[in-house]
DNA sequence: CTATCATATTCGTAAACTTGAATATGATTT
DNA sequence: AAATCATATTCAAGTTTACGAATATGATAG
């Protein structure tokens, strides 16, 4: 009768279960970014990146708000990092996720702000 | 250049978005355990459990040694289970893993010591 | 060396995941 | 309403994973 539950489990395990997913997971750490900003770090296709994005929403791990003309993501359960950080130090114990602040190619408010 | 980390940490997340692996790794929380006994609690064919465990092993999750008759699987990586319970905090707050002492079926030393 | 024990492996099919290509959506500005 | 913007969805092919069935292995006891 546990099955279920372990079913859940590894379900979620599952949405962390990709490489581009967790990148997208270590850019949401600092802050709500919108798919522009993402795909401008990540440099993969627009379409991919939303994908990917949806495959976490649909896991409940990352929420979306529009906010103008960009939809921002941000992570809901920050419980998730302690999962990722705790898959990281195995890996590598001295791996620590980049800090990604503004980026070069990225049209978004947070990193051309006020430009007209 | 942090693609192939990042494929590391998605293997190693692979290894654990399994719901009869998850479930071995809390058999195994409190101690070894020789694969009867594991069979004995999930009530799976011995084969699959076997395959199971090789997935686990093969992702450096756990090791195992031959004792007498039994082969005794156990975490190398403890901070593994962080990972785990991290996702099972998420998934239910009150979730705890059940505690397997001895086990009816099983005829492992551990379940039915010294009866001949 | 044969039988028996616990455990491991191989194989095949079905299901699930990955990802590129193409295209759709829906809000906003003109 | 048409054009434009960021973002989302659908489709299909290729690859990987799941898992049952059958069988193999290797150590130990007789």
């Amino acid at each position: 009768m546990n099955e279920l539950i372990y079913d859940q489990f590894s379900d979620l395990f599952k949405a962390l279960a990709h490489p581009v997913r967790l990148q997208i997971l270590d850019i949401l750490r600092s802050q709500p970014a919108c798919v522009c900003h993402i795909n401008a770090i990540l440099d993969q296709r627009q379409a991919y990146i939303s994908q990917q994005l949806s495959v976490l929403k649909d896991a409940g791990v990352v929420s979306n708000e529009k906010i103008g003309w960009n939809v921002y993501y941000k992570i809901i359960t920050p419980e998730i990092l302690e999962a990722v950080d705790a898959i990281q130090k195995i890996v590598d114990p001295n791996f620590v996720p980049e800090e990604y602040g503004v980026i070069e190619n990225c049209p978004c408010p947070i990193c051309t702000p006020e430009e007209k």
